[in-house]
RNA sequence: CGGGAUGUGGCUCAGCUUGGUAGAGCGCUGCGUUCGGGACGCAGAGGUCGGAGGUUCAAAUCCUCUCAUCCCGACCA
């Protein structure tokens, strides 16, 4: 585990006392015999159990998932992005070829980009990873790549084909069919919490958050409006009623996410800005006037305008507007991705692309595939390879050039940014 | 660990250069009026100015030390 060394934390006391200055402190007196290193990641532990359960190819394929809080040794945290500890989700793989291992690493690819996708709406480059920038211990690294509104990188997941070195690390052998003895082959993959901060950082606004329909906690918030307990009590009960009616028609195959804001202490001006900053997708204000007329004022997050809408089409509209607003996401991010990637020629062009502070979007240039260039230019420029793309972002990028840095040749164009 | 900055009511900060009664906005409490885009008026409460020492008639302000926090730099999901 060479490559996280630095990053653990180790454990030297096991207790604290009163400090007879104020506050507390370590207790010099309860210094552990034999540390105790927290874990990184769980590759160790997983192996080490691995070992004691592979003896036959019939125990594989072997696949482990867990969520689990880990710890890093972060010198500058961030929240969501870096944090010193974290939850993520990570799997663990045995397989008996290369090729099936292979198979595995690709598809948990797939699933970590069509959920980025598909979900948060934002999307993402899904490629490999360079020599310099893949995990440690792997025999080279997945990646899916999102870029957020200030132009930097943010690797959102990462899905390792670890070959046989944690198989020979832990010497984890299997009986193959054919009677003979061979490591076996895994993957490791895995996504984090900070995936919220990507979803964050790639649709919010200066009024605050705004959330793709299908993350939302609350998609639908009605606004009852009314200055006397007696107009309140109409309005609170065809919004009610409303609510009731939104969550039983359902969208996305489940129950609206519904919520009839009754707050009296506060403004109806204050919850929907309130709403706004809580990311709520779609708004309906209900006040008496609505029920004179028998329609309601509906607003959706991301537009921020106001439509008058007919009682009886509010199901309806509520429902075709979640649905354009999961598309207008991705969309919109879509579009700003692409208004934001560049292709570059020249070294000169390149420093100036990403010249002073701040993230300056994807740069696709050729590089001539070595780990030399890839470390003058990340100290040139503070921008890295994000991702070789497995299919070319245009069919250009494949033609073979010469590198934007060195001037050797380059088979084909690669993704350069500011990362977090 | 190296460099830079900041500690003042609950929060965000001004005041410090040139020592002289500790301030603002927001928040909070009470009353009244308000309520379809973050309400308004009036009246209040709340601070040993991070800590210790020193200079001085007098220190938030000057000096020394100390503690804490934040920001920027060397195999980061």
């Amino acid at each position: 585990m060479e490559g996280f060394a630095k990053e653990c934390a180790v454990v030297t006391h096991y207790r604290l006392k009163n400090d007879p200055d104020g506050g507390i402190m370590v207790d010099p007196e309860a210094k552990l015999e034999e540390e105790l290193i927290i874990r990184p990641t769980s590759e160790t532990i997983i192996w080490n159990t691995y070992k004691g359960w592979i003896q036959s190819y019939r125990d594989l394929p072997l696949l482990i998932n867990q969520w689990a809080n880990v710890v890093r040794w972060e010198r500058r945290t961030r929240l969501f992005l870096r944090t010193a500890e974290f939850l993520w989700q990570e799997g663990h793989t045995a397989h008996a070829t290369f090729d099936e291992a292979e198979a595995e690493a690709k598809q948990m690819m797939e699933v970590y980009r069509s959920f980025a996708e598909d979900f948060m709406a934002v999307p993402v480059l899904s490629g490999l990873k360079s020599e310099g920038e893949k995990f440690a211990g792997a025999h080279h690294t997945y990646c899916i790549e999102a870029l957020v509104q200030d132009g930097r990188a943010i690797q959102a997941g990462t899905s390792h084909h670890l070959g046989q070195n944690f198989a020979k690390a832990f010497d984890v052998q299997f009986q193959t069919s054919e009677g003979t003895l061979d490591y076996v082959y895994a993957t490791s993959w895995g996504v984090s919490t900070r995936l919220i901060g990507t979803l964050i950082m790639a649709h919010s606004d200066d009024k605050g958050l705004v959330l793709p329909p299908r993350m939302a906690p609350i998609q639908v918030v009605i606004v009852p409006m009314g200055r006397d307990d007696e107009t309140r009590a109409k309005t609170y009960a065809a919004s009610d009623a409303l609510a009731a009616e939104l969550k039983k028609a359902g969208w996305d195959d489940v129950k609206m996410r519904t919520h009839v804001d009754k707050r009296e202490k506060e403004s109806p001006g204050f919850k929907f800005n309130d709403w706004e900053l809580k990311g709520a997708c779609l708004r309906i204000e209900l006040g008496p006037r609505d029920l004179e007329s028998g329609s309601v004022i509906i607003s959706r997050r991301d537009l921020g305008e106001k439509v008058t809408v007919a009682l009886a089409d509010v199901v309806s509209h509520c429902k075709a507007q979640l649905t354009e607003m999961q598309s207008a996401l991705f969309q919109a991010a879509l579009a700003r991705r692409t208004e934001m990637t560049r292709r570059v020629d020249t070294w000169d062009e390149f420093q100036k692309a990403f010249e002073g502070e701040g993230g300056a979007g994807f740069i696709v240039a050729h590089w001539d595939g070595t780990q030399e260039t890839e470390d003058a230019i990340s100290e040139a420029t503070k921008a890295t390879i994000r991702v070789i793309p497995l299919a070319p972002l245009h069919p250009d990028d494949e033609t073979p050039g010469t590198c934007v840095y060195s001037g050797k040749p380059s088979e084909r164009r690669v993704v350069f940014a500011k990362a977090y």
